[in-house]
DNA sequence: AATTTTTATTGGAACAGTTCTAAACTGTTG
DNA sequence: CAACAGTTTAGAACTGTTCCAATAAAAATT
């Protein structure tokens, strides 16, 4: 379990993908993946850390961000201009969009349905379906 | 149809949603209204504008598309951080996005069959539901 | 351990897309 | 044709993100 030895945890994550367990990105993987299904943009994270003792600048907040989605520990999520998200859910799943709050919340792969997918203009090949349902206050 | 008068179909679009038939926004109307559905972003337009020798300027550009938009004459869609496509195609559909090239395809609605939508978080209602799903060179 | 080499971090500058602002302009209307 | 409400514009300002060159830290080598 994750919560059994967080701080190894962390580690090997890193270490399982070809980055150095630095202090900062150590701090950013425990705020990011010690606590369930998270979806924060880079100034959340960045914020969270600072408040946590952790001192990281942004520019490392965004280098980190994009490492771990390369490596696909994350994966980015573009639900409104000018605002990126960034999901430590990496499986296939689906996206509700409060656009009031600007919260995200996952929908499982399963709860969506998806049949008859169109076929992709020829020559070209399906890399990811993303349902992203908005939803507001009634 | 629309290519019998072109001219003054734009006039009426405009006028039906009150807004005045300016020389600029009657010829942003015509560029995107007059060729079937496009997805275009502000600084392409403005390109074609120019192009088109319609002296407009880049913040008329987008004070027409959001003007447009908000009169329910345009929709924007959301696919890449840091970049607004605005798309002719109002009605419920989705959207074949080629991530290298950056261009955007209609997917009509009835060619993905959503079953099984999930409840949105209770207090909230469903404002729309989107397919995005993205595509590459094989 | 000490040294060298490689890789990361940092603050601040730079950048892209978008919005804002205040002044000039256009077009209606009384 | 004077007054007025709505529109356009250039450029400034703003936001989120990336870039850069200097510094620091981690790994490899001795």
């Amino acid at each position: 379990m994750e919560s059994k030895r967080p701080f190894s945890d962390a580690i090997e994550r890193l270490k399982d993908v070809g980055l150095r367990p630095t202090r900062q990105r150590l701090a950013l993987a425990r705020l990011l993946f010690e606590s369930g299904d998270r979806h924060v943009t880079a100034e959340q994270l960045h914020n969270e850390a600072l408040g946590a003792d952790s001192r990281v600048s942004l520019a490392t907040v965004y280098n980190t961000l994009n490492q771990f989605t390369e490596a696909g520990l994350l994966r980015e999520v573009v639900v409104e201009p000018g605002r990126s998200y960034f999901d430590t859910n990496t499986g296939e799943h689906h996206h509700f969009y409060h656009e009031h709050s600007g919260e995200l919340q996952d929908i499982p792969r399963d709860a969506i349905q998806l049949n008859r997918l169109p076929e992709p203009p020829s020559g070209q090949a399906i890399r990811s379906v993303e349902v992203i349902i908005r939803v507001e206050d009634e």
